[in-house]
DNA sequence: ATTCCCGACGTTTTT
DNA sequence: CGTCGGGAAT
């Protein structure tokens, strides 16, 4: 197994052979992390330093765990099962399953997704009494989340709080505790969170796991909060092999309580570190690294650290102008359609700020039939009909679990209405037992009187497949569920074009419990549950199809591609909103910036419009990211029809444009400063065609209001009436 | 209990 | 254009 140390630069064979004590390796963009990570894991075992479940290697990403795991096995020689490879979440996730007990928890519980989560902070912010204006759940989430995050309970928080609001939020954040206790639910940030209070407040079991684990590793380590930082500590024995790699440079989740602080302390919080840069890139080319380097130069907060590469010279970087959003996607899919030839299309990736920009690039590339995949976005355990059948299957779990109760009780139709679930819930409480119990024991309660019967059936029906899920294999329960509740029958009369849609997602979920049964024979419901609560759709995504790739900045961490487009690089977008007013955050930006760039090998395009449709239409001025990419890098494609602004240049005056009569004024390349004023009606009158981008044609029967509110009824065809508010539909004029 | 219509909101990024 | 909540009609 000498190969093991083969093949490596000195750097990264240093890195490899340093397997005691704590160590932090700086590993820019491409420089070949992973190769380190999963050489220095297998190295570990095969000097037989520690048995494989001895050791246990941290990531972000049930894909990146999975990967490395595959990887490391590979380098073994295969059949390793016992790798501790995986996520923080799913680590705690199982970590609690054994040892929740102890604070009061099922082994069972339930994971709550943020969503869920929402929801019950947002009825807890109803219950209180306070408004729901000065008192968002979002906004509330976030702060619990931040607490947690910082191993703040919500006693602490009560303790120090102060003033209105501040006391507010303790008596929420409270009540949501006491609420998923209730559940016997935790949310993401309860994983780690108790995780860390078990290992803190129970001596003993801290000592067995940090007598289990003789090497830890921790990927991504410029993206770990602190409770992420303490569990380390906790689980960190005597012996400090703690190996982390990361990149400050690559920082980008401070908005999810990520300090960065963890990696640019290293040394303090571990005396007597060693550190070992990695910096020379075997990804991208002279040009894209320059580029991206003389960006990340710009921030103040970083170690300092040099890529470079032996691949000299490369392609230019493409600086793409158009007007608007809609014409950015038509370059950049032209682009992609003329370079099919010589890149193909799995070799290229459309990267964004925001999830909101991908509906112009999805609508050209089905125009141009090329075939492409979305990562991130709504991913496939959100849709709605996934999260009622899991609902089912969580309630059926854990009938705790009022959240899954609340969803599954009037869904489908059972004649239960809003009044008889705020009863019910009403009832819960007061006995402190759950909404399932309530109705388990209905006939208890005088409150009900012959609606009891109507759900009475659904008692059964849970009670039913609890007994189920334990003689049957967990695919065909699913399957019988489905049935038994009538599902697909539903979800067909609901809307016959997006039902149908709707059953074949139904179907897939069958089918990927199918497959987990298929993979882990007597798979327990409970278990697969864990899994897919944690699961996102990123890990689902591969690149084998042959495909363009469109996504976040954020999701394509990691990933590569021969030819990448960062589009819409404009103030305000990217770098995006408040960002451009605070140093931090516009730091973080400029991070993702340095983070995207190299996700090219070969060839880098950046785009800049305009205009662009954000909450009303706004003039957007070129990104500040672009000016600090040297102009000897980069070349120049000017497709604005109208060129009245430079690069760089201000207007000072706001141009007021709609959709309607935007089209008409680029036509006529008019003088700067003109002001558009058509009677939209002119345009948009009744017996005009108009082409939508997702109902096709239709024609124009009513128009109402004008200018931001002019409302259209269209009647397409196969499609029937709709009412359309044009200033978010992108029409166009057929005839 | 359910359905439908209106207005008000909203967009970062994700385990 | 989505989702959500409120309120009235059925």
């Amino acid at each position: 197994m000498s190969n093991l140390l083969e093949n490596l630069n000195p750097a990264q064979l240093e890195a490899v052979k340093t397997t005691e004590g704590p160590l932090l390796v700086i590993a820019g963009a491409g420089s070949g992390k992973t190769r380190v990570l999963t050489r220095r894991l297998a190295h570990i075992v095969v000097e037989r330093k520690a048995e494989p479940y001895q050791i246990l290697a941290v990531t972000f990403t049930n894909k990146a765990a999975g990967e490395m795991k595959e990887r490391v096995s590979e380098l073994l020689g295969g059949g390793v099962n016992s790798l501790n490879v995986s996520t923080f979440h799913s680590f705690c996730a199982r970590f609690l399953r054994n040892e929740s007990h102890l604070i009061g928890y099922d082994s069972n519980y339930t994971i709550f997704d943020a969503k869920d989560a929402q929801t019950v902070v947002k009825n807890c912010i109803k219950e209180l009494g306070l408004s729901n204006t000065q008192f968002t759940p979002k906004a509330q989430m976030r702060k619990i989340s931040e607490c947690k995050n910082k191993l703040i309970s919500s006693y602490d928080f009560a303790k120090s709080a102060s003033g209105y609001f501040e006391d507010a939020t303790a008596k929420i954040y409270s009540l949501y505790e006491r609420r998923l206790k209730e559940c016997d639910a935790m949310d993401f940030d309860d994983l780690i969170y108790n995780s860390v209070l078990l290992l803190k407040n129970h001596e003993t079991l801290g000592a067995k796991y940090r007598n289990r684990f003789k090497y830890l590793m921790v990927d991504e380590y410029q993206d770990t909060n602190h409770v992420q930082y303490l569990l380390m500590q906790y689980l960190l024995g005597a012996h400090n092999n703690l190996c982390v790699v990361g990149d400050e440079d690559q920082s980008i989740y401070g908005w999810r309580g990520a300090d960065i602080r963890n990696i640019l302390d290293f040394e303090k919080d571990f005396p007597g570190a060693k550190i070992i840069k990695l910096e020379q890139n075997y990804r991208s080319t002279n040009v894209i690294l320059d580029a991206a380097s003389a960006v990340i130069d710009n921030n103040e907060a970083r170690k300092g650290k040099k890529l470079w590469t032996d691949q000299q010279g490369g392609d230019k970087i493409q600086l793409l102008l158009v007007d608007t959003a809609d014409e950015e996607a038509v370059e950049v899919v032209k682009t992609i359609y003329n370079k099919q030839v010589t890149t193909s299309l799995k070799d290229t990736a459309v990267l964004y700020r925001t999830n909101a920009q991908s509906r112009a690039f999805e609508e050209q590339l089905r125009r141009q039939s090329l075939p492409y995949q979305i990562v991130g976005g709504v991913s496939f355990y959100q849709r709605k009909e996934i999260k009622d059948i899991m609902a089912y299957l969580k309630l059926i779990v854990n009938t705790k679990d009022d959240v899954a109760f609340e969803r599954t009780i009037n869904y489908p139709k059972r004649g239960i209405g809003a009044k008889t679930v705020s009863d019910i819930a009403l009832i819960a409480r007061r006995e402190t037992i759950s909404m399932y119990e309530v109705i388990q024991k209905i006939d208890d309660y005088p409150e009900f009187g012959a609606r009891a019967k109507r759900i009475k059936p659904f008692a059964v029906l849970i009670e039913k497949y609890r007994t189920e899920k334990k003689a049957m294999a967990i695919d065909l329960m699913t399957q019988d569920l489905v049935e038994d509740i009538n599902l697909i029958e539903e979800l067909r009369n609901e809307d016959k074009i997006i039902g149908q849609t709707k059953i074949e997602n139904i179907e897939a979920f069958i089918e990927g419990v199918a497959e987990h049964v298929k993979k882990n024979v007597d798979a327990a419901l409970e278990t697969y549950l864990a899994e897919i609560s944690l699961f996102t759709d990123l890990d689902a995504y591969k690149e084998i199809d042959d495909k363009v790739t469109l996504m976040t900045l954020h999701a394509a961490k990691g990933l590569e591609y021969d030819t990448v487009f960062l589009v819409g690089l404009e103030e305000g977008l990217f770098p995006l909103g408040q960002a451009t007013m605070d140093p931090m955050a516009l730091e973080e930006e400029r991070r993702l910036f340095y983070v995207g760039a190299p996700r090219a090998k070969k060839r880098l395009f950046l785009s800049t419009a305009t205009t662009r449709y954000r909450f009303g239409e706004v003039e957007s001025i070129p990104s500040r990211f672009i000016k600090e990419v040297p102009s000897e890098l980069v070349e120049k494609k000017d497709r604005r029809h109208n060129r009245r602004y430079g690069t760089g240049s201000h207007s000072n005056q706001p141009v007021q444009q709609s959709f309607f009569n935007r089209k008409p004024a680029m036509a006529s390349s008019q003088p700067e400063g003109v002001h558009y004023e058509f009677e939209e009606n002119e345009i948009m009158k009744v017996g005009r065609i108009v082409a939508h981008p997702t109902f096709g044609r239709g024609r124009i029967v009513k128009v109402d209001g004008m200018g931001e509110s002019l409302r259209l009824e269209i009647m397409f065809s196969g499609i029937g009436l709709k009412k359309i508010l044009a200033k978010y539909a992108k029409l166009k004029i057929v005839g």
